[in-house]
RNA sequence: GGCGGGAUAGCUCAGUUGGUAGAGCAGAGGCCUGAAAAGCCUUGUGUCCCCAGUUCAAGUCUGGGUCUUGCCA
């Protein structure tokens, strides 16, 4: 397993500009680890990199499904493992926001095959019709290991370790139980940070300049290519707020908002995250120290 | 000017036949094994607009006022 450099950070900490300045030094490519930059389409409010940073620094994992199509953790483990092991990319240089994706990609998930759409689809409607206590003591009554770490209200969760058993006959935590110590990769995980009122205050400041470069109209030739708002892609924040204004003629100023509070809620929700995680370096934004940074980089890449 | 709504947690609002209040959202904290920009958990003392009255007891009834909103003029 080659070693990679990881760059992870809540939304609008300055990520990618970071990314893109070190790859640019030292002639690195980047790998986007973001739920929502391999949507074709949604530039604006995904915060993808431009066309013009793409050209300067080759950007993997980014365009590459239609907003009608999912995308999950599993995939990503999987194609950037692949990216990063089997292809001749130069020295990668992870960056992203979505830390489920990062750990999956890091540390693995349990061996469980794909399981079909239409497992999962069943089990959602036949949740529509007899509620989350009848799909919840179905889990109790199969998995109760699974049952105990979730609650009844978690449809998601619920429903995952449900397609699991009825498409593999086997328990989500056996799954668990049987997954292996997975070697570890050497890495350099950078985390940025900022203080909780500056990166509030630039993510309601971004999201204006994305509206006035042309959000609502990315949006407008989403749904005139047939997207809706059932389409996975356009569940991302920044778009589905945007949706009742263009479909229903909501009021702007309020769908802005709205917007703006879910972009700062998964700030939150990022920050509680990385708490959790381990890096080897933390450095707050305020105080980057490019030079600083540029050592770190040169001793790591230099030494695999 | 006339008639009628409304005034309760930062915001939107519930409050049953009078017994000093509760939801959602926000905020704060946390969880997270293929939907993760998702999903979930914990956390609610506020002159119940003001004044007077009735009552053992009023957000809840009565009178007066203030503000607000809709319709008619």
């Amino acid at each position: 397993m080659k070693p990679v450099i990881i760059i992870q950070g809540p939304t609008a900490v300055g990520k990618s500009s970071l990314a893109l300045d070190i790859a640019q030094k030292f002639k690195l490519d980047i790998i986007s680890a973001d739920s929502r930059q391999v949507y074709k389409y949604m530039d604006l409010a995904t915060a993808k990199p431009t066309k013009e940073e793409q050209a300067l620094v080759k950007h993997h994992l980014i365009d590459i499904i239609n907003p009608d199509e999912t995308y999950n953790a599993g995939l990503f483990a999987r194609q950037a493992s692949h990216l990063v092991d089997e292809t001749d990319l130069n020295f990668p240089i992870i960056c992203g926001g979505t830390g489920f994706y990062i750990s999956s990609f890091l540390e693995g998930l349990c061996k469980i095959p794909e399981i079909d759409d239409s497992i999962r689809h069943a089990l959602i409607q036949e949740w529509e019709i007899k509620g989350n206590e009848y799909m919840y003591k179905q889990v109790q009554a199969i998995d109760p290991i699974v049952a105990e770490k979730i609650s009844a209200n978690d449809k998601q969760r619920i429903i995952r370790a449900l397609e699991v058993f009825y498409a593999t006959k086997k328990k989500l935590s056996t799954y668990w139980q049987e997954q292996g110590f997975m070697q570890t990769r050497k890495v350099l995980n950078i985390l940025i940070l900022d203080e909780r009122e500056a990166i509030y205050d630039r993510i309601n400041k971004r999201y204006d300049t994305m509206v006035k470069s042309g959000l609502l109209d990315e949006i407008k030739s989403l749904i005139e290519m047939g997207y809706n708002e059932k389409s996975p892609g356009l569940t991302a924040v920044g778009y589905k707020e945007l949706l009742p204004y263009i479909l229903h003629k909501s009021d702007l100023a309020d769908c802005i908002n709205l917007a703006k509070q879910h972009s700062r809620n998964y700030a939150k929700r990022q920050l509680t995250w990385y708490k959790r995680n381990n890096f080897n370096l933390v450095f707050y934004r305020k105080s980057i120290k490019y030079s600083s940074i540029d050592n770190f980089i040169k001793r790591f890449i230099d030494n695999y």
